[in-house]
DNA sequence: AAAAAGCCGAACCGTACGGTACGGTACGCA
DNA sequence: TGCGTACCGTACCGTACGGTTCGGCTTTTT
């Protein structure tokens, strides 16, 4: 047997489920984006996904397991985009954080985002919120991954200035995200200008410039 | 019988719910602190009340009823902390806007809060959202109120300047709450810095005036 | 005092869910 | 050809929940 090297991600994203369980879980991702997490019930996954529940409870242990399964399924989905080469220009710097915090704009309030995130809120306060803590760590993985690369990068070169790499990133996050997010799981709808998500983006990254910036970003 | 006049504070307040129904949202709400959302039946609160599920269904019409019932019964719980005298001196602005931002963190890491918000949340597919609407009003409501009143004086005697008071109050938010919030409904626990809620409301006003400052503030 | 109303405790009903068991079928392999 | 494995569809079971009904007790009203 050939062994071949892969990446911690390739095994995530690969190596975790069987095509067939993927489809089950992408269709009990869609079952809970367009019904709530009140419709992810075993009986109808098990028919929408054309399984048995037998086979959900083999693959998967039991309903939390299977719950654990989606989340899992949906982080091994998203690819951190933009990671490329780094900005070496100020100008180049700021698009990148204003592309940053346009991103995570747009995850946060896109449908499954939100449908799991609510999922896992309702039900923190049981199972000493084990899916909570499953959508934190695989959630905030790739976002205070780039962030952080981001802002490493823009400090060596002189184009931001902080203390502590974590403080800057969270008041980075609040600049950005605000009310936003938890106004959404609240089911509240936006304000007109809320909707344009890339002014608020860039409002946003001139107010982190405000604080953090050396003054060499604004030429 | 005899007219009162009732402020509509008071009547919130006190003309909702009869003494009795009052103690049994006390138990409700009680037992949601406890047990989750999941705990919520109305058979338990009807035994923990001491009271009959007739009773309930009566008072509250269902299930629903006696969920918003029990918001805005702790809405009407809580009053609005220190609007007394607007502050006429810098320092004194500074002390109330670090004061609110403060009370803000306490009440939005509180027990009863993260609960309510918990329950809202994971009812925010069904029911139109009914409960998050709610909440968002009851629980909005005062906070947008206090912070609109500080900022508007804040304003008018020349500490801070804005063009959108309610684009301020979101950035205000945003520097204060950052992803306290979100991540203590998931579940998270929090960094030792992040426990030490004066420090982390002083540094927000920090922030706060380094963006929306005349100058008039630092002596 | 009698009637009415309000309430409690418990029993009850229909439904829906999580989880299990079973019969039947397609496929890989010796 | 026969056997094992994996799977599907369905039926089933126990439980728990939302909501209703009823008998009996207490308080208020007439």
């Amino acid at each position: 047997m050939a062994q071949t090297v892969l990446t911690e991600a390739e095994k995530d994203s690969l190596a975790v489920f069987t095509p067939r369980q993927n489809a089950v879980l992408e269709t009990a991702l869609r079952l809970l984006v367009e019904g709530g997490g009140g419709a992810l019930t075993t009986a109808r996954i098990a028919r929408a996904a054309n399984c048995s529940k037998e086979s959900l409870y083999k693959w998967f242990g039991d309903r939390d397991g299977l719950l654990a399964a989606i989340i899992t399924y949906q982080a091994s989905k998203v690819r951190v985009p933009g990671t490329g080469p780094l900005p070496e220009t100020a100008a180049a710097f700021r698009e990148h954080l204003e592309q940053f915090a346009s991103d995570l704009l747009t995850v946060l309030s896109g449908d499954v985002s939100l449908a799991l995130n609510r999922l896992a809120i309702g039900q923190a306060s049981r199972d000493d919120a084990h899916l909570g803590r499953l959508v934190l760590e695989r959630g905030r993985r790739m976002i205070g991954q780039r962030a952080g690369v981001l802002l490493e990068a823009g400090r060596q070169r002189g184009f931001i200035r902080f203390d502590s790499r974590d403080a800057a990133f969270r008041t980075l996050y609040g600049l950005v995200i605000r009310d936003f997010h938890v106004r959404q799981l609240l089911g509240d709808t936006l304000l007109p200008e809320e909707a344009d998500i890339s002014a608020q983006a860039k409002s946003a990254i001139d107010q982190f410039f405000t604080l953090y910036g050396t003054g060499a970003e604004t030429p």
